[in-house]
RNA sequence: GCCCGCGUGGUGGAAUGGUAGACACAGGGGACUUAAAAUCCCUAGGCCGGAAGGCCGUGCCGGUUCGAGUCCGGCCGCGGGCACCA
């Protein structure tokens, strides 16, 4: 007899599968179409198991959505662009092209045997000139169309490495390579107007109901939007053109709690200070020490040093108060410059108490007096508070209304005005880096700035280029930066800037319908193909990648690359957790950890071992994976042993698709022993001449309407792991029913189609088996009878004081007189009542009877 | 530091405010086998009890409710993001 042979039969599925054409997106327009999108892979060169999870999940819906009649496009591309490429060359020589078309195609191989079904007609790299040519022709229209500028913006400068760190390369505030200190420095750079359409992206994320309320939260928060009061302190003893210091606040209200002013070290006072004071200049290079990530900055020790200025309070000209510098200060929010209220504020609360300023409370909670605070008093904006040093509205009102009348008195008084700010910040695209796509313009001394002439992209990245020095190869290449002016013909220079990856994934969803079109996108492809009705990925990047895509969909309509409807390009948005795992380590003699992979390990009596010598191994709980730690699985050598479906469904099953799941090698050997349970039941099924018996065939018949209808809940809720629940129990049933050989062929079938979006290879094998029509994966999608799923009768819990006490099995519609009448009669009521009659009695229809005694 | 999540048996987890632990893994017991593997069956949150049954139980503390894993407030722990990692 055959067994379930996985490694012989899911290759022929899959040439069976690519000889018939299946996965080949075809633009029907007599069919609706279903666009499934995963986050594309970074190449770094081998996949990973979390890639199979991610891609698995995509892949059941793509196939469900083909087998409900769907024209589906299910594509997969590479993100090549970006920083590994370039340390790569620097650590092991090579070139990074060389590099990401190798691990391209290594993870390519790894990915195929998976079975997806995809179309790898379309695929491409964000690192093909024929993708970023088509990136920078769009960047031309951009900064035609006003949505592209330049301005100075602060970098990580390494001064030893002389050159500009990303953030994670900022290392308690060392360069991680050189370990000196980092420095700030300006650089002009190119910038998206972002911030131009704040208020959109705020405004729209309303009209996103299929993405996770918690993205949407991160994104509005990110955003940030806050009504406040910009106004001006007039200073006393400031140099020459800052009498006035403009402010920003959320919380105009408690301007009679103010006790100082502080500024951000990049504030043009700080600067101009800083020229002439040796001990200003000394503390803003202290503050200039801290790393540009807002994390730094506020992680850092909180520290201000006084200037010496003094400001009048607005209200008070009586009032003054000193001006600080202080390295918590961002200059990219409000004006770079705040005032402290301590009172209510813990950072400014901190701040105060450092440095001996005063702390006037504002408000206080309803019934209290004003007492001396241990820290600062923060009740939430919606809670009416009492203002003893309030100036506009009621003494008893919440902040929020407090706020609103600060600013209408203000306004009205005078002092400054109510504006309505973001915090998002404009999005800086250049990067000091040779792995990216150029940016296509051109410095000349005559003309300035000058975008390149669209018949000269793309602006191709030189081949010839080392990376044994640090810094930007393009920056001194001989050669290549050298150009002709596009306007005069003069000699000038290329940008040598490259553009943010960000860019590169903003737009690639979009590319994905017309992937070799020779312009960025193919208007009737992106009409018919656009939205992506499911987009699936990691929740890291529910911020930036999100919405600078949602951003440059935007920015694409503005410039005739995309239709209005494809401003948001992500209707439905699903984030997937990751996979973790156990992490192994001993100790060498020193002490020091050494971490082993978990196929050196093996359970024995009294814990986890080493195979290698048995000694004990410290076991440290499930984290993600990574190399470092060696708790990483190879899906490659998983495949090997049990097949592609064993880690489809292992990736499946148990853990709730957003939720991270741990990978144990007992649990994928379970779903190896399921999946050849099944095959060995479809054997048996298939051979079987059991005659019809009616009651058992009906109740298995009932049974598998009510599965199909589970799994369809199941999958159309990105409840994977419970439709595999369903599965497995109806694989029970179908096992021990004693119905008839004809019903439990149907069955059998039908189970079949249930499990062939996740476990494809598996199904075909079982639909072969019982005879099915052609292949499954076309076979269209079974339908939940409703007649079947309706039961006649139900069971009820019956509580006492909110406990189960019993139950009580009831006609379906017993109205709740006749229910009542019954839970009264039960047993465990009886004793309960002791004789005595409830004090209430309710009964939920179909749920519950509570009796309270 | 700030923003967003998550926390349920030995393990992964299930549960529109309505029977907590579905479905599985590991475990225990049994069948088959010369034996083992494979397979099949039974069992299974903790405590007390022969059983019937009872008490406790969803990170911790408090609240709302006839009823809370689920809602609200406060804490603890873990994870994601913080604008140049992708």
């Amino acid at each position: 007899m055959t067994r379930y042979n996985p490694s012989q039969t899911e290759p022929e599925w899959q040439a069976a599968w690519e000889a018939a054409g299946c996965f080949t997106a075809r633009h029907d327009p007599a069919r609706p179409k279903y666009y499934v999108l995963e986050m594309f892979p970074y190449p770094s060169g081998r996949i990973h198991i979390g890639h199979v999870r991610n891609y698995t999940m995509g892949d059941v819906i793509a196939r469900y959505k083909m087998s409900c009649g769907f024209s589906v496009l299910h594509p997969m591309g590479w993100d090549a662009f970006g920083m590994p490429a370039e340390n790569a060359a620097m650590e092991q020589g090579g070139h990074p092209k060389a590099w990401t078309y190798g691990n391209i195609a290594v993870m390519r191989d790894q990915m195929k045997p998976l079975g997806l079904s995809i179309d790898w007609s379309r695929e491409f790299a964000t690192c093909d000139p024929e993708y970023y040519g088509q990136q920078q022709a769009m960047f031309l229209d951009m900064l035609d169309a006003g949505l592209v500028y330049r301005k100075a913006a602060t970098v990580n400068w390494d001064p030893v490495d002389m050159t500009v760190l990303a953030n994670e390369q900022v290392i308690d505030g060392k360069g991680w390579r050189s370990g000196a200190v980092v420095e700030r420095r300006e650089l002009t750079q190119w910038f998206f107007r972002i911030s131009d359409f704040a208020g959109e992206l705020l405004d729209a994320l309303d009209g996103l109901d299929s993405w996770p309320e918690k993205v949407r939260l991160m994104q509005a928060n990110w955003i940030g939007k806050s009504r406040g009061l910009q106004f001006a302190f007039s200073t006393l003893d400031a140099p020459e053109g800052f009498d006035r210091i403009e402010v920003y606040t959320t919380r105009p209200d408690t301007l009679l709690g103010a006790s100082f002013v502080a500024i951000s070290a990049d504030h043009p006072l700080a600067k101009h200070l800083e020229r002439h004071d040796p001990a200003v200049a000394g503390f803003c290079a202290d503050c200039r020490h801290v790393g540009t990530s807002e994390e730094a900055l506020e992680t850092a020790e909180k520290k201000g040093m006084d200037t010496g200025i003094r400001v009048r309070h607005p209200f008070d000209p009586e009032w003054e108060l000193p001006v600080y510098i202080a390295n918590f200060i961002l200059m990219d929010y409000g004006t770079g410059a705040i005032f402290g209220c301590p009172a209510h504020d813990q950072r400014d609360f901190d701040f105060a108490t450092k440095y001996g300023l005063p702390i006037p409370a504002v408000f206080v909670s309803e019934g209290a007096d004003e007492a001396p605070l241990a820290e600062a008093y923060v009740p939430p904006k919606t809670e009416p508070v009492r203002y003893i040093r309030g100036f506009a509205g009621a003494a008893l009102q919440t902040g929020e209304a407090a706020v609103d009348a600060a600013i209408a008195h203000c306004e009205a008084a005078g002092v400054g005005r109510g504006v309505t700010n973001y915090r998002l910040r404009d999005w800086g695209l250049s990067r000091q880096r040779y792995w990216g796509c150029p940016i296509p313009v051109v410095h000349c001394e005559a003309c300035g700035v000058v975008p390149e002439r669209k018949e000269n992209l793309p602006v191709v990245l030189p081949d010839d280029v080392t990376f044994d020095l640090p810094g930007n190869p393009l920056d001194r290449h001989p050669t290549w930066r050298d150009c002709a002016c596009p306007k005069c013909g003069a000699p000038a220079r290329r940008e040598t800037d490259t553009m943010d990856t960000f860019v590169d994934s903003s737009w690639y969803y979009a590319r994905f319908t017309a992937p070799r079109a020779a312009t960025p996108t193919d208007a009737a492809e992106v009409d018919y193909w656009m939205n992506v009705d499911q987009y699936i990925g990691g929740i890291e990047h529910a911020i930036l990648h999100l919405l600078y895509s949602r951003f440059f969909a935007r920015a694409m309509h503005k410039t005739g690359h995309l239709p209005a409807k494809a401003i948001e390009p992500f209707d439905a948005l699903f984030t997937q957790g990751m996979v973790t795992h156990e992490i192994y380590m001993t100790r060498d003699a020193a002490g020091r950890p050494v971490y082993h992979l978990p196929e050196e390990v093996e359970r024995a009596e009294g814990g986890v071992r080493l195979k290698a010598n048995g000694a004990a191994v410290e076991v440290i709980p499930s984290a993600k994976m990574s190399k470092s730690k060696k708790n990483v699985v190879d899906p490659v050598a998983i495949i090997r042993d049990f097949g592609a479906d064993t880690a489809r469904w292992f990736m499946l099953s148990d853990s709730p698709p957003e939720r991270d799941v741990e990978w144990t090698a007992a649990g994928a050997e379970a779903a190896y022993r399921h999946l050849g349970r099944v095959w060995r039941l479809a054997d048996e099924i298939a051979r079987s001449d059991a005659p019809a018996l009616p009651d058992e065939d009906a109740a298995l018949t009932r049974a598998m309407h009510r599965t199909i209808a589970e799994v369809t809940a199941g999958i159309e809720g990105f409840a994977f792991n419970s439709a595999v629940a369903r599965l497995y129990a109806f694989t029970n049933t179908l096992a021990k029913s004693g119905a008839g050989a004809e019903t439990r062929r149907m069955a059998m079938r039908t189970l079949a189609q249930l499990m062939s979006p996740m476990v494809p290879h598996l199904a075909e094998e079982v639909w072969q088996m019982l005879g099915g029509d052609g292949l499954a994966v076309q076979a269209a999608w079974p339908k939940a009878d409703p007649a079947m799923l309706v039961e006649d009768t139900v069971t009820l819990p019956i509580q006492v004081n909110g406990k189960r006490r019993s139950e009580i099995t009831v006609p379906k519609d017993m109205s709740k007189e006749e229910v009542e009448k019954c839970a009264l009669a039960d047993d465990a009521v009886q004793r309960a009542l002791n004789g005595g009659a409830p004090k209430k009695l309710i009964v939920v229809p179909g749920r519950i009877v509570n009796v309270v005694i």
